[in-house]
DNA sequence: GCGAGTTATGTTTTT
DNA sequence: CATAACTCGC
C-alpha cells in the first residue's frame, strides 16, 4: 500500500486495515472513519494476494455501496458494484446478495429464477387475502399487525411454516400460523418472494444444502459486514454460512447506532460476535473525526441515559465550535420559516446548500419543511426514493414488465389487465378467477384458455385474448435491453395514449415515465448482461437514500432513519417533542428498550453534524388535522448543559406549572394525573359533577376517568 | 363496465 | 387529513 496512505491512518485503523486473516470486530464509533478503514481494507486484502473475485462486503444500502465500490477504484482495488462480473469483488446489501444466490441456485432453492420482488402494498395485498381465505375477520386479526408478527417475529427468526406449527399452542398463535401458512403458499403460486423470503430463503438454502454453502464459502474467502448492530437472525446465519470455511469474517459496527430492532434487528448478533468468533480480535475506534467537541458532548450526555449499553467514550480530535442550538418555536410553521432563515444566513456565511440537512422523525414532517423552502426560494431535496417507485403511472408500466416476466405475477396481472381501461371488469376477471381456482390453473393459464371459460360471452372472451396476445408479444423481447422493450410496452400497452388524454396531470405522469425509461437505459449501459428480470429484481431492492443526489447543490432533507451512515456540515433536527421523537408509537410499549432506541435514533441525528447542529421543537402542532399542545420531548433534557433553565427559561416547559381549579376539559386538552402521569384528553363527556374524561397518557395507555376522582389538573402553558 | 361521488378508516421508521 | 374502499347512477 502507498506510504501516503498507510500515513493518514491512526495506529488503530492500521490495526483494523492490515489484520488480515480471522474474523476481526471494528467497533466504530461515529465519524470514526469506519468507511475509509473498510475500502482501505479491500485495498489492503489485494495488494496481499487476495483475488479480488474472493471478496464479499456487505454495505447496508446500494448507495453506500456504490460510494465503496467508488472509492475502491481510487485505491486501485477494481471492485465492482452490485452486478456481477466474476473478476471483481462484490459489494453490494444483504438483500441483493440474496437475490444473487437465489438465482445461482435456484433449482437448489426450489423457486423459478424469475421471480417478482412483492414490495409492502403487494404485501398487504396478500395478507388480507390469506386472511380472508383463513375465514378470519380483519378487526380481531389486522392484516398489517400479522404481517408485522409473519416478518419481524417469525421470517426474520427463520421460523417457517412447519416449526411455527409446532409451537402454536393457542388459538392466536394457531390462527397466525394458518395465515402465514396461506401466505406464504399464495407468495408462492405467484411466484414471488417478499423482503423476508429473500433472507430466509437464502438462509435456509446454505443450512440445508452443505454443498452449496461450502461453494459459496469457496467463492468468497473474504467478508465484510458494515453496519452489524443492524443485521437480524436471517443475516447472521447467510454471514455464518458464508465464513464457514475460513472464519475470515470483517464485521462493523455501532450498538449506540442500532435502529433498526423494529424490523428484526438483533444486536445480540454484534454484542455475541466474540463468543461466536472466539479467536476474535476486537478493533475499536473511539476517536471522532468528524464533529466539534460541542456537538459530542451533546451527543454524548444523551446516550449516556440509554441503561443498556456498554460505556463508550466519543472523543473529540476536531477544534471547539459553534454551541449547539435549541429553539422553541410557536408551531411547526414558524420552526419551518426559522430553519429556512438560518439556512440563509448561512448561505450569507459561504456555506453551501449541499453542506446542509434538515431531519425530522417521520415523512409527513416534510410537507411544512417544504412549503417555507418554496417560500423562500431555497433549493432543496426530499431524499425519498421509493417515492418515485410509487407512483401510480410507475407502477403500472412495472406491473407490465413483471407479468411479462413473471406471469404467475397475479397482482401485476389484476393491475394491468384493465389499465388502461379495455373492457375487462370486475365481473369478468371473477369469472376467469372461479375457472383458474375450478381447474387448478394459474390466473395468467386461465387467461390463456378463456375460450374454454363457459361463463364468459363472446365479447369479454376476445378482449382477454387481445390482452393475452399482446402480452405475448412483449416477451420476445425479454432477453435483451431493458428500456427499448420499456419504451415498447408503454406504448402499445395503450398506458402512454390514455395519459395523453387525461389533461395536464398526464403529461406529468408521461414526463415520470419518461425518466423511468432513461433510467433503464442507464441501467442497460452500466450492466454486462442487462435483463428484465435482473433489473426488476434491483429495483425492487432500491432505498430512499439511493435517490440521493449528491452532485447538486440543494439542502438535503430526510428522516433520521434515512440520514444514517452520511455526515453534513450543518444538521437541523425539528419536531423534538413527545410523541415524534421519542415517537409515540414506540414508547407505547412497555418496554423502555423501544424507548433507548428512539434515543439512538436521536444519537445518530446528532452526530451527522460536522460543524453546526440545531436541534428545535414546536410548542403546537397540527397533527392529523389538530391543532394540539406538544410536550419537548424528554431526550431534550437530557442534552446537558444545552438545555437548562438559565439560559432557556422562556422557551423551557415547566412540567410542574399547572393549576388544579379547572373542571372543564376539551379534546387536546394537557392534563397531568397523579399516578398516570402527563396525558392528553380525547373526550371530554360533560355530566355535571359525574363528567367522563377520556385521556390517552403519555405511557400509551387511554383511561376513562371519572373527574371528580380522577384529580386531574390542566396544564397550562 | 365505468366513473364520480361518498363514506370509512387508519395513521413511524425501511430493505 | 389523506387515502382506500365502497356505492350508485349511467
Amino acid at each position: 500500500m502507498h506510504n501516503a496512505l498507510w500515513q493518514q491512518l491512526t495506529p488503530s485503523q492500521r490495526k483494523a486495515v492490515f489484520h488480515i486473516e480471522g474474523p476481526l470486530l471494528v467497533l466504530a464509533g461515529p465519524g470514526s472513519g469506519k468507511t475509509r478503514v473498510i475500502t482501505y481494507r479491500i485495498a489492503a486484502l489485494i495488494d496481499s494476494g487476495v483475488q479480488p473475485h474472493n471478496i464479499c462486503a456487505i454495505t447496508f444500502t446500494n448507495k453506500a455501496a456504490n460510494e465503496m465500490h467508488q472509492r475502491a477504484i481510487v485505491l486501485g482495488a477494481s471492485a465492482e458494484g452490485p452486478r456481477f462480473a466474476g473478476t471483481q469483488s462484490h459489494i453490494s446489501t444483504f438483500h441483493s446478495l440474496c437475490v444473487r444466490i437465489l438465482r445461482w441456485y435456484a433449482d437448489r432453492a426450489e423457486i423459478n429464477p424469475n421471480f417478482s420482488i412483492y414490495d409492502e402494498t403487494d404485501q398487504a395485498r396478500c395478507i388480507k387475502h390469506a386472511v380472508k381465505d383463513c375465514e378470519l375477520d380483519t378487526t380481531n386479526f389486522p392484516p398489517a399487525r400479522m404481517l408485522d408478527a409473519i416478518s419481524n417475529r417469525l421470517k426474520n427468526n427463520l421460523i417457517d411454516v412447519n416449526k411455527f406449527k409446532a409451537i402454536a399452542d393457542d388459538f392466536f398463535t394457531q390462527a397466525l400460523c394458518r395465515i402465514y401458512d396461506r401466505y406464504q403458499s399464495i407468495l408462492a403460486q405467484q411466484n414471488a418472494l417478499d423482503f423476508d423470503d429473500l433472507l430466509m430463503k437464502t438462509a435456509c438454502l446454505l443450512q440445508n444444502c452443505p454443498d452449496v454453502c461450502g461453494e459459496l464459502s469457496n467463492r468468497f474467502k473474504f467478508l465484510l459486514i458494515d453496519e452489524y448492530q443492524d443485521t437480524n437472525r436471517a443475516q447472521y446465519v447467510i454471514a455464518k454460512a458464508i465464513v464457514s470455511q475460513h472464519n475470515n469474517i470483517c464485521a462493523t459496527g455501532d450498538p449506540d447506532q442500532s435502529i433498526y430492532r423494529w424490523r428484526g434487528a438483533d444486536i445480540r448478533n454484534i454484542i455475541n460476535f466474540e463468543s461466536d468468533w472466539p479467536n476474535a480480535v476486537v478493533v475499536k475506534l473511539e476517536e471522532n473525526f468528524r464533529s466539534t467537541p460541542n456537538i459530542l458532548t451533546v451527543a454524548d450526555s444523551l446516550i449516556v441515559h440509554n441503561q443498556n449499553r456498554k460505556e463508550k467514550r466519543l472523543v473529540p480530535t476536531k477544534q471547539s465550535g459553534k454551541d449547539v442550538v435549541i429553539s422553541a418555536f410557536e408551531n411547526e410553521a414558524e420552526e419551518s420559516q426559522a430553519v429556512a432563515q438560518q439556512v440563509e444566513e448561512l448561505t450569507g456565511e459561504g456555506v453551501s446548500l449541499r453542506d446542509m440537512a434538515v431531519f425530522y422523525r417521520v415523512n409527513a414532517q416534510s410537507r411544512v419543511l417544504e412549503e417555507a423552502f418554496i417560500q423562500n426560494k431555497i433549493p432543496y431535496q426530499i431524499v425519498r426514493g421509493v417515492e418515485f417507485y410509487n407512483r401510480k403511472e410507475i407502477r403500472n408500466l412495472l406491473a407490465y414488465l413483471k407479468a411479462i416476466v413473471n406471469p404467475d405475477d397475479e397482482i401485476a396481472l389484476l393491475r394491468i389487465i384493465n389499465t388502461p381501461a379495455r373492457g375487462i371488469g370486475k365481473t369478468t376477471i371473477d369469472r376467469v378467477s372461479a375457472y383458474a381456482g375450478l381447474h387448478k390453473k394459474s390466473f395468467f393459464d386461465a387467461l390463456k384458455k378463456v375460450q374454454s371459460i363457459d361463463s364468459l360471452s363472446h365479447a369479454p372472451k376476445a378482449k382477454i385474448a387481445g390482452f393475452v396476445n399482446m402480452l405475448e408479444g412483449f416477451k420476445k423481447d425479454v432477453a435483451g435491453k431493458v428500456a427499448p422493450l420499456a419504451e415498447r410496452v408503454f406504448t402499445e400497452s395503450g398506458l402512454e395514449k390514455s395519459l395523453r388524454e387525461s389533461g395536464p396531470d398526464g403529461q406529468d405522469a408521461i414526463d415520470n415515465v419518461k425518466e423511468l425509461i432513461s433510467a433503464a437505459a442507464l441501467y442497460d449501459q452500466q450492466t454486462e448482461q442487462p435483463s428484465l428480470v435482473d433489473y426488476l429484481q434491483q429495483i425492487a431492492l432500491f432505498s430512499d437514500v439511493d435517490a440521493y443526489d449528491t452532485s447538486s447543490n440543494r439542502v438535503a432533507l430526510m428522516t433520521l432513519h434515512t440520514a444514517k451512515g452520511l455526515e453534513f456540515e450543518n444538521v437541523f433536527i425539528v419536531g423534538v417533542e413527545e410523541g415524534l421523537l421519542p415517537h409515540e408509537r414506540s414508547s407505547a410499549g412497555e418496554k423502555d428498550e423501544e424507548l433507548e432506541e428512539e434515543r439512538r435514533l436521536f444519537f445518530v441525528g446528532i452526530t451527522r453534524a460536522k460543524s453546526a447542529l440545531y436541534i428545535s421543537y414546536a410548542r403546537y402542532r397540527t397533527i392529523r388535522g389538530q391543532l394540539l399542545r406538544t410536550i419537548p420531548s424528554q431526550f431534550l433534557f437530557e442534552l446537558g448543559t444545552v438545555f437548562d433553565e438559565s439560559t432557556q427559561k422562556e422557551q423551557c416547559y415547566d412540567y410542574d406549572d399547572y393549576n388544579e381549579s379547572n373542571w372543564q376539559f376539551d379534546t387536546g386538552d394537557l392534563v397531568r394525573h397523579k399516578s398516570f402521569g402527563l396525558g392528553r384528553v380525547k373526550e371530554f363527556i360533560d355530566m355535571g359533577e359525574n363528567s367522563v374524561v377520556v385521556v390517552k397518557f403519555n405511557s400509551g395507555q387511554t383511561k376513562s376517568l371519572l373527574l371528580k376522582y380522577a384529580g386531574l389538573s390542566k396544564v397550562n402553558i
